[in-house]
DNA sequence: TGTTGTGAACGCTTTCACAGCT
DNA sequence: AGCTGTGAAAGCGTTCACAACA
């Protein structure tokens, strides 16, 4: 959760940054050049006072009585979080998700292209998917350095979740997006995001549950708010 | 975030409820009977204090000097979860991820059958995609009221997004899973939870960068800890 | 005047530490 | 003796409210 930093900045408003940077950049698109905390709030579903914190971790770059300027706003959030080069990714698990992953456009268009897509089934292993062929697992190692991989995705069954890990560490990689519903075991030093599609529905379920049993009408009804994004 | 209550729990308590439930379920599956808040807090990466007091809010249900019951305990989480019953999902938008995710084994196995898969694009509109043929989202709302949807998860371009969530909400639906990378916006009384793929690489990007401008050998060096999951 | 930047207050979450049971 | 359950303390993150300043 921690780690060592150069300026300190919670974990919890990087992980907003990103969203601020989707919307700062569709204002861009629009030529807008200009925007208060108030209209980012509005934008991003937070309010003003934690889009004026989050910004100033960043340094002062706003102006009083003005607000931020859009383009510089957007150069200052990229170069917080490294986008100002493109990271290299990896997937591991060629089904029917880690082909849709490795041909999905929402990677490569923010800055991370899928250089390469591994399996252990030698069903799989020599396969076509967009333009990639799907390598041997056993292979990563030269694909990680090859293609200056940073960045692994797992797919997998969860069965094979951990073994695929551990041969990204192997590998050298140091950054993991999980999608496989299992916790992974990997030394500190590793970055392990978990994305468990199961577990959101679940956590759906709870509030919607609740609503049921609160008999809340499933017509809009004030005062009971939304969960996710924070 | 906070919601109309039957008992208390804190949301963050919530999140972590479906992971013990995963890990439960597989000692259940190799014939654990009993585990003690040790165990569990070890297989789900997390300290046992924590364990404790997240299973607490269930009610007492561990024996003291023993631990606690596999099986019980799943029966328990699963009640508190709502998933007690199955919950069905529609897909909307028919690309590669929709597709994908309309095929996910997770999603079924966990108790949320996807019983529809809609689009707007009349090139997509009838086929069929493992066993289901993508339908129109202009019949929505007949699909919700005929197959009992209760959650819907939007896969379709960040353009098409909001209007998806509408024509959602417009259906009677309160529960919604976004893999579009927007903000949605909702009335208030409708469950969002977002998912975003490039967010999560962007996320794990600034770690990375951390790491490379730090200093840090890319073998596994200690005391630098793992981030997400929390 | 309008909007940022930020100490201080607040509230939620985690962790500690130990009393209470088995 | 061992492990749970839980008040109390500590740690974070969010929000308030206003001084600073263009």
């Amino acid at each position: 959760m921690t780690q060592l930093q150069r300026r300190k900045i919670p974990d919890a408003a990087i992980a907003r940054l990103p969203i601020y940077l989707q919307i700062l950049n569709n204002l861009a698109v629009t030529n807008v050049l200009r925007f208060s905390s108030d209209e980012l709030a509005a934008l991003a579903g937070v309010n003003a006072a934690k889009v004026r914190k989050d910004l100033s971790y960043l340094g002062s770059y706003g102006t009083r009585g003005v607000g931020y300027e859009v383009t510089y706003l957007i150069y200052q959030i990229k170069r917080e979080l490294g986008l100002m080069r493109e990271w290299n990714v990896v997937v591991v698990g060629a089904g029917n998700l880690g082909c849709a992953l490795a041909k999905f456009d929402g990677f490569l268009s923010r800055g991370f292209p899928v250089v390469g897509i591994v399996d252990n089934d030698p069903k799989k292993i020599g396969r076509t998917t967009s333009s990639l062929t799907v390598g041997d697992v056993a292979d990563l190692k030269n694909i990680v350095r090859d293609e200056k991989v940073n960045i692994g995705v797992i797919t997998t069954s969860s069965a094979a979740a951990q073994s695929a890990a551990d041969a990204l560490i192997e590998a050298g990689i140091t950054s993991i997006l999980n999608f496989a519903p299992v916790v992974l075991s990997t030394p500190s030093s590793v970055s392990v995001r978990h994305v468990d599609l199961g577990v959101e529905l679940q956590i759906l379920s709870y509030y919607e549950q609740m609503r049921i049993e609160t008999g809340i009408k499933s017509d809009s009804s004030p005062e009971l708010s939304k969960v996710g994004v924070q």
